[in-house]
DNA sequence: GTCCTGATCCTCT
DNA sequence: GAGGATCAGGACG
């Protein structure tokens, strides 16, 4: 329905393998999608934070486990995880294989699926459809089945948005919710975006 | 095996 | 601003 989704572009190779932080940058103003039953539900990602295993906030941090093996893949497959024993999280690898990072998405802008979104998200707002990490994964209906799945293909997608489209001003911040590492600036979000889950710090 | 903590969210005050 | 929901990974012994 919109211009802008359907001029969106396929990631070319190479666009993951960056590191976690310029990774968190380079995902703002792309196309998050997930085809399920026959419906598709995306949005566009105003909100990320970087974590790599050089600091202590990252799972990765004492090494490849079980949980965490997708950090240390190469950079564009799905890393899920439960948090608070409620909540997914979903994150994108980042770098070479052998390198544990990844980018938590924390925000979108709806576009596409927005009633299947409404559904799995009773009584919010357009607005609070995708804001936070954990109520972007119940919108976008992304649960533990696609942990390590590949973005670049399948069910769960990230498009790169069309080409002269930039994004807007982009924003950074300490990061929401951790208590180690908090001086890193390593959110990043679309300046003045509604859709944003918090105010930076 | 036990214990603790957590990249959260919602409801209440 | 606080507290509870609810569970699995990781540390430790």
């Amino acid at each position: 329905s919109s211009n802008r989704i359907s001029s969106s572009a396929p990631i070319e190779s190479g666009f993951f393998t960056t590191d976690a932080v310029a990774l968190a940058r380079s995902l703002i103003g792309c196309l998050l999608l997930h085809d399920s039953e026959g419906a598709r539900r995306s949005g566009l990602i105003v909100e990320t934070e970087a974590y790599s295993e050089t600091e202590p906030s990252c799972h990765a941090h004492r090494g490849r486990t079980e949980r965490n093996w997708p950090m240390f893949e190469r950079g564009g497959l799905a890393y899920v995880y439960l948090i608070y024993g409620i909540h997914h999280c979903f994150n994108v690898s980042a770098g070479e294989a052998g390198t544990g990072e990844a980018v938590l998405l924390r925000a979108l802008e709806p576009r596409e699926g927005i009633e299947a979104m409404t559904r799995a998200r009773t009584g919010r707002s357009h607005g609070e459809l995708c804001r936070g990490p954990g109520n972007l994964c119940a919108a976008m209906g992304i649960t533990m089945e696609h942990n390590g799945l590949d973005l670049l293909e399948g069910p769960l997608r990230v498009l790169r948005p069309s080409c002269h489209s930039s994004p807007g001003r982009i924003g950074s911040s300490r990061r929401v919710g951790i208590t180690r590492a908090r001086e890193l600036e390593w959110r990043f979000y679309l300046s003045g975006s509604p859709y944003v889950s918090s105010r930076p710090s």
